[in-house]
This record gives C-alpha cells, sequence and structure tokens, in this order.
RNA sequence: GUGGGUAUAGCUCAGCUGGUUAGAGCGCCAGAUUGUGGCUCUGGAGGUCAUCGGUUCGAAUCCGAUUAUCCACCCCA
C-alpha cells in the first residue's frame, strides 16, 4: 500500500453509501416540503470571505482552515463552514431580489485542519439550510422544526434541542461589559485559555469544561438575563413557536456558538452516545452576517448539520436503514454461445431499467449459482443450447426455491413487476 | 498544537518469560462425477509481523526513533 487517503479524510465505500444516499434523499425530500431549494457553492473561497464573515478571532479562522496561495498567487480557503459561502452567493448573485424569505439548502463537505477523533473528520460533510430576510421568530422555529424533522423521521431518538439566545450587538455590549466586571474579581481563579478568553471573548469562559472555571461560571451573570425588551420578546416568542408545534427544548444559557456572526437566537442539537463531539447540529441567527459581507443589512438564520456524526448516531442507536433493491435476475450461462445470449438477454432487462446480471468469470454453474446467492438476486435462470434452442427456460425464485418454465420472449413482462 | 492507547492475512484477533516452516475464525477461489445457491466437508491463494535502527548466537516478541491510526484536550459539525 503505497498511499493512503489522506488524514482525517474516509472513503465511502459501494456497500456503505446506500446509506448516504437514503439520508440525502430524506434530505432532498423535506426540504422540498419545507420550500426549501438547493444552492450548490464552490469548495474553495478567497480566504478573506471566511476572515469577514466567521470573524478572525475564532478558532477556525485562526488555526484550522485550509488555506493556500493559487497560481494566480491569490489566497483561497476550502469551506471550513456553508453559511459564508451561502451568504456570499446571495449577494452576488442578487437573490434579494427574489420574493423574501430566501430559502435554501445544501448537502456539502468542509474542511478544518484539526486533529481527528471520533465524530471529527478534516473532510467533514455538513447538511445546511440558510434563511435569508426575515428576522420574525417563526423563521427561528422553522429552521429548527426542519432539523428536528429530519432526525425524527430518520428514527433518531433521545436527542436533545438546547435554544439560547445571545442578544443583539447593542444588549451584548451591555452584557460583556457586566461580565467583565464580574470576571475581572475571579481571574486568578480561572484557567489560563479563560484568561485569554476574559480580553479577547469574555463569553467563551462561559463554556469552558474545566470545573475551576465552571465554579466561577456558575454565579455570572446570564446573558439571558440580560437581553435588551426587543430580544427578550423574540427569545419568548420562539418559545411559543416552538411549543405550538410540540417541539421539546431545553434551555442553555450557556450555549456560545464559535463563530463570531451569530445574533439572537442560536441552538444545538446533541447526542450523548456518540463520542466527545457531540453536538450533531448546531446553528442560529446571523442578523450581522450580510452587512459584515457588504450587503444592504438583511437578517438570517440557518444550521448546520453533522452527516458524519449523524451516521455514527443511528449506527449506535441501531436505526436500520433500508438496504437497496436486490437484482432482479441472474442469467447463468452454460457454454459459449449461452453466454453471448445471457449478454444480450441482460442487455434487453437493463434498457427496460430491470436489473440483470451474468457471469463475467468463466465460473461452473454450481459457482455462477453460489455468486448469484451471495449478490442476493430475487431469481436465476439457467441458460444453455437446449433453451436457447426451445425458447423457453427455467425461472427460480431463490428465496423460495420455487422454479416456474417461461418462455424468453416473455421475460421483460414476467419481471417488470418481480 | 498537547496528552494517552494501538500497529501480526481482506476483516476480527491469537502468538506463553526472545528459539528458527507465523496461526485461528470469517471472507475470497476451487472441488465433493454429468446443468442449479443456502448447510456440511476437503483443498488453495493471501503476511517485507507498520517502517528504520539497536540489543542478541537468534527478534513478531526486548529497547529507541519515525509514521499511521484510535481516543481525549482546545474547539466544533
Amino acid at each position: 500500500m503505497l498511499i493512503k487517503a489522506p488524514r482525517g479524510t474516509k472513503d465511502v465505500i459501494p456497500e456503505e453509501s446506500y446509506k448516504w444516499q437514503y439520508i440525502e434523499e430524506m434530505i432532498r425530500k423535506i426540504c422540498k416540503s419545507y420550500g426549501y431549494k438547493e444552492i450548490r457553492t464552490p469548495v474553495f473561497e478567497y480566504t478573506e470571505l471566511f476572515e469577514r464573515g466567521v470573524g478572525d478571532t475564532t478558532d477556525v479562522v485562526q488555526k484550522e482552515m485550509y488555506t493556500f496561495e493559487d497560481k494566480g498567487g491569490r489566497s483561497i480557503t476550502l469551506r471550513p463552514e456553508g453559511t459564508a459561502p451561502a451568504a456570499r452567493s446571495y449577494l452576488e448573485n442578487s437573490l434579494y431580489a427574489a420574493p423574501m424569505p430566501v430559502k435554501m439548502y445544501y448537502i456539502n463537505s468542509c474542511y478544518r485542519y484539526e486533529n481527528p477523533q471520533a465524530g471529527r473528520l478534516r473532510e467533514f460533510h455538513q447538511f445546511g439550510i440558510e434563511v435569508f430576510g426575515s428576522e420574525k421568530p417563526s423563521v427561528d422555529g422553522e429552521v429548527i422544526s426542519l432539523a428536528m424533522t429530519l432526525l425524527n423521521k430518520l428514527g433518531v431518538q433521545g436527542l436533545e434541542l438546547n435554544i439560547n439566545s445571545i442578544g443583539c450587538p447593542k444588549c451584548r455590549s451591555e452584557y460583556h461589559k457586566r461580565l467583565k466586571d464580574y470576571l475581572v474579581g475571579h481571574l486568578d481563579k480561572l484557567c489560563p485559555t479563560c484568561n485569554e478568553r476574559y480580553k479577547k471573548n469574555p463569553l467563551r469562559v462561559l463554556d469552558c469544561k474545566l470545573d475551576k472555571c465552571k465554579a466561577v461560571a456558575g454565579s455570572a451573570p446570564i446573558l439571558l438575563d440580560s437581553l435588551c425588551d426587543e430580544c427578550k420578546a423574540h427569545f419568548e416568542s420562539l418559545k411559543s413557536y416552538l411549543d405550538c408545534m410540540n417541539i421539546p427544548y431545553g434551555i442553555d444559557p450557556y450555549i456560545v456558538r464559535g463563530l463570531d456572526y451569530y445574533t439572537r437566537t442560536v441552538f444545538e442539537i446533541v447526542s450523548k452516545n456518540i463520542g466527545a463531539q457531540s453536538t450533531v447540529c448546531g446553528g442560529g441567527r446571523y442578523d450581522g452576517l450580510i452587512e459584515q459581507l457588504g450587503g444592504k443589512p438583511a437578517p438570517g438564520i440557518g444550521f448546520g448539520l453533522g452527516l458524519e456524526r449523524l451516521l455514527l448516531i443511528l449506527e449506535e442507536q441501531g436505526i436500520d436503514i433500508p438496504k437497496p433493491d436486490p437484482i432482479t435476475l441472474f442469467i447463468v450461462s452454460v457454454g459459449e454461445k449461452a453466454e453471448m445470449k445471457a449478454q444480450s438477454l441482460v442487455y434487453t432487462l437493463r434498457q427496460q431499467y430491470i436489473s440483470a446480471e451474468k457471469d463475467h468469470m468463466g465460473r461452473s454453474v454450481k459457482a455462477q449459482m453460489k455468486y448469484a446467492d451471495k449478490l442476493g438476486v430475487k431469481y436465476t435462470m439457467v441458460l444453455g443450447d437446449d433453451e436457447i434452442e426451445k425458447g423457453t427456460a427455467v425461472l427460480k425464485d431463490m428465496r423460495t426455491g420455487e422454479k416456474q418454465e417461461i418462455a424468453l420472449d416473455n421475460l421483460v413482462e414476467i419481471l417488470k413487476d418481480a
């Protein structure tokens, strides 16, 4: 083995791809019912998009981006997330000219240079949605409900939806002051990283997992209690919308999304059973992003849902994904003439979208039968000189073992609905 | 970037305190008399024991380095 897939990447092998296809089909079906259309953006963007959009104080931008210079000397970055590209495309293609709100979804690969572990890869895949143009909390409710619908339809159990509001720039800066005032008296009790956080982004101190920091965070003022009237009303309204759809949720005042563009509503859906990286879906509102990217101010909200993590949950919960349809017919051939006839027969069947297979290994009759059995085909049919002469053959049902004689001319007709 | 575990056949693993042809189960291929799968039986292919170096008469086994991989931290999907 000379060359392996790069660190942190994974192949989806043929035996596994049906699982991805199943999930993707479910996603498309649900998005259609919600009125979301697919958007496809490039795998790479100018680096500046993420620096401006995601925020250059974030870990994603500071240390996790796949950035390189192309041959024209431009700085290019493999997308680490889907929202900034979607927003860029929204502006670039004047999608704001469409009736509001603009609703879109994507199924994308994303790239972050991190050390791989359970549920974390360098290339991973996200399903995401974005809504531009409405700041109404009903949209927040719709966005969250779409994620929950997907997870429910897939049969996933035991997930927790947690919501929070981190306010608008106004109430947040107010709160920043209060928080810093509180933290400054406890700096000696915080870990070194939290001391850094205190300077750069004090909100993140609340997110630290170290016990001593948690203790300090525990009695810190809570952002949720410091919201301005409008943000408070927005959050209350969102709760009503979730209630009216019977979507259960918890309120976690410590959710602090890692990307700078979030405002007001933030939420995440977590699973306890897939290792340390438990967030399956994370999202929120980003009312300042469009303006940040140089567009006319427009509110927005969306989420990203990790497909590898979703697959982990399905596996862990033993949820079986429907297997693809088996091949309908395997034609076992005896002799050269029959082998040729088999080739033309499977060709005919395939023209009618009937799945059919034949030998390509020069196997004996018995070995062909074994092979057909391993493929899991529904029917087999042995074809030799006699059959070709008579124009009839015996069709064998591999599940029941039953045999029936049929005319070769009727093959398509007989197998059409099999 | 940091810490810990692991590395033997396609897969899951065994290989005792170093002893010479490195094993099992599953999978793959073929056969068990004439043209019919599943069960059973028989045989076969497949390994530079991650790599490099060291200790030793002798290394899959002990030591070191490197690489890969897994898990965890930071952070996130």
